[in-house]
DNA sequence: GAGTATAGTGATACTCGTTATCAATTTGGT
DNA sequence: ACCAAATTGATAACGAGTATCACTATACTC
């Protein structure tokens, strides 16, 4: 059984990535889990690292968030659907589920006769252990 | 007085796209608003037409949304908070207003001891019109 | 355990959205 | 009209992410 999802492979590349992804409850960008596995002395290759975290969001076993600055982060997560409350600081997150949301956004869809309707809720903010004393 | 903002000349340029923004009411990228522009004889550079979208996104008298694909996209909107509902297909977007999102997402962050908080929710589907019968 | 089909890897070239550079031009105020 | 400062635009540069492709490792079969 591999931790990834079905037809893949365990290799030693994906191991390594996922147990990188275990040791932080934060999102990281792809550089910087790969710059992570560099460090512990994984030899893993950007582009294996890109890949990899692709078929995890494939699987729904990491989340990703968008930056504003375009960059992609990364955080393995729950499976069932979730929201994020992120340290803009440190990446720290916080899962958070919220019914009342889900269903304003299907009322909201519906009435405008929008079907196949998707969401992306995220909180930012700078949590306490970065605030400025 | 210029429809820019504070401090900023009104050029030919920027002119012409606000003018743009004001013609649709969905979410356009830079390249297909400069598309647009040279489409209407109008000369701008692409360069110009990323510098004013950053510019009117200052003074949010735009909203961005940054797609899957890391591209970025911008509609003119009115200034106070709001919500979009998106159109996949073509960009067409619905502004609304959520109190009780607003409400729920302060008293999470609040419980977490999260503080400068924002946040950005975005729902995305396909509208009446670009369904597929 | 050896053989093998095939998925995975990684160095690197490439794509493409966006930003920086900088000389030339335009604007707003005097 | 004059001038300082802001703006423009052609283009170079940047950076995240993807495609390529020869080589390697995995899982499965016998």
């Amino acid at each position: 059984m591999t931790s990834i999802g079905v037809g893949a492979r365990s290799t030693r590349q994906r191991e390594a990535l996922v147990h990188v992804l275990d040791e932080v409850d934060g999102f990281r960008t792809a550089q910087q889990l790969h710059a992570m596995l560099v460090e512990r002395g994984d030899k893993v290759g950007i582009a294996t690292v890109y890949r990899s975290l692709q078929l995890l969001a494939d699987a729904d076993l990491v989340d990703v968030i968008h930056g504003d600055d375009g960059e992609s982060s990364y955080r393995r997560c729950s499976t069932r659907h979730h929201h994020h409350l992120v340290c803009r600081v440190c990446g720290r997150a916080v899962e958070a589920q919220a019914p009342a949301v889900e269903m304003w956004v299907d009322a909201m869809a519906a009435e405008h006769g929008f079907s196949d309707v998707s969401h992306d809720l995220e909180i930012f903010g700078t949590c306490a252990d970065c605030a400025p004393r």
